[in-house]
DNA sequence: ATTTTTATGGAATAAATATTCCACTTATGC
DNA sequence: GCATAAGTGGAATATTTATTCCATAAAAAT
């Protein structure tokens, strides 16, 4: 079966194994084309299952998953069962293909474009997250909020600003009045004090929660105005101030949280509004 | 903590567990939260984890996974784990429903969630573009440059000053000291004033380029400093300008740019920076 | 302040799960 | 048809992983 050189690079994502499989099929023995067969016509059982119970099912013997799994070059079934698992993260972030393209040609890359490759996945991971989040009406809510404000306030501070600062800027260009709290000179509070019940705010912060983001947020909440928030969980001091939150979940490279997917739902808030208030 | 009444009906279903989670949060202990926390964060994890690891993450012991396990009226870890599987199965199988319908695009859907979808299109394809554009080395020139500098100047106003703001945040905290032209008070020039040959600036601009960010780059310059640019084209003045440039193709959506690809570039110099210099 | 209850970390134990091994069978080459 | 090699089932073993237990610490009640 010309294991050496076989067993030296077993596929790490889920279309190269199927491709390989595929392409082995002829020369596999009787039981672990069964096995063949019944993994990739299930890989969903093979990804949370027990080597015990898949076994059962595909009629064969534990033993011979292992097999199977060697024969194809990995360590044990444990090994090839990562790779099912892989590939149900992926699925339900929504792209198969870019982790093949990946595996394809992930070597011989510098330390430095290996990070901004690990940034960029994160981020899509992020959008991925983002876009297929039926948070339908969480939208229409926060416009209609947002709709009718005589000023709209801008909260967000240290890795928030950024985010309201862009906000201050695109909302400017389209023409509604903003008023971006930048705590310059220390006057965050005077600058959040001119706040009226006609006017609105978009509040931002996530863990750990800077605590004058949240003091802000009840200041201009206290005159009245409606709050909308975009923070990070339920247990974020902000879901509780608002009158309409979304919940961001970005996902981190090395520990750095992205900052991707609260841009663009920022963006496409800011948008948004204006797009309604031309059609209002 | 009244166990009898609530372990009799441990939910089956990840919604109604994450509702229940989200009910006792106030009378569970100190750890069971931080576990709870984790758990409907990264939910995921828990899924596809062994307990050690997942602890490990969340940072508790195993056996406070089984201790929260039970709290919630589970037989243990695994049992509680079975739940959060099935999310996962049921995801992949709304997955395809939910294709379909993004195929027959656009009924039923709200204007606004369009808007967000588009983003989020926009941003993937700008990510994409720039994770597959193998710029090598404009990655390790850059880093070259400005690894042995003294003060980092960061220079980029109007749309691109959310992504210097950040640089600034994330470098400072990182350890690496920064001056982010803000351009308060109207003394940009005067902040760029105090750069020398020791220090070494990332400048940023897009069209159309605003001829302060220009100017400013110019005056670095020719102090002596080290120039690294974000622009989006070689007929970009910064182009010339600059020791080391990087293009960003941004994608956009009815006409608004997005700002994802730059800001995740960003991001990835600032930690490849970072890193290159506790390696140093 | 003192006792009692509750929470926690970490090691010990139990359970489960994967893997290896070997006797036996089936196929292949001569 | 005989010898050799490859494949298979199932039990034995090794490993991993969850769970329990206990000593100690923190909180709450008295």
């Amino acid at each position: 079966m010309t294991k050496d050189d076989r067993e030296l690079a077993p596929p790490r994502d889920y279309a190269a194994l199927r491709e390989m499989v595929i392409a082995r099929w002829e020369d596999l023995p009787r039981r672990l084309t069964q096995v063949a067969e019944y993994a990739l016509g299930n890989p969903d059982d093979i990804a949370f299952g027990t080597a015990a119970s898949i076994a059962a099912k595909a009629q064969v013997q534990p033993s011979t998953l292992v097999r199977f799994s060697q024969a194809l070059g990995y360590q044990g079934f444990s090994d090839l069962q990562d790779v099912f698992r892989s590939r149900l993260r992926d699925q339900v972030l929504g792209y198969d293909e870019r982790m093949a393209k990946l595996g394809a040609h992930g070597q011989a890359v510098s330390r430095a474009s290996m990070i901004l490759a690990g940034f960029a996945d994160a981020s899509m991971r992020s959008l991925s997250a983002l876009r297929n989040r039926p948070d339908e009406d969480a939208m229409d809510r926060a416009l209609d909020l947002l709709e009718g404000a005589e000023t709209i306030y801008l909260i967000g501070l240290r890795r928030s600003f950024p985010v309201t600062s862009y906000m201050a800027y695109a909302l400017a260009k389209l023409g509604i009045r903003t008023l971006l709290i930048d705590a310059v000179a220390g006057l965050a509070s005077e600058q959040a004090g001119f706040v009226t019940a006609r006017d609105a705010a978009i509040t931002i912060s996530f863990t750990p929660y800077a605590s004058e983001t949240v003091a802000l947020t009840q200041q201009v909440r206290d005159k009245g105005a409606k709050v909308v928030a975009i923070t990070d969980s339920v247990f974020s001091p902000l879901a509780g101030l608002s009158d309409s939150w979304f919940e961001v979940a970005e996902a981190d490279f090395e520990g750095f949280r992205t900052l991707n997917a609260t841009m663009t739902l920022a963006m496409a808030l800011t948008v948004a509004l204006a797009d309604r208030r031309k059609a209002g």
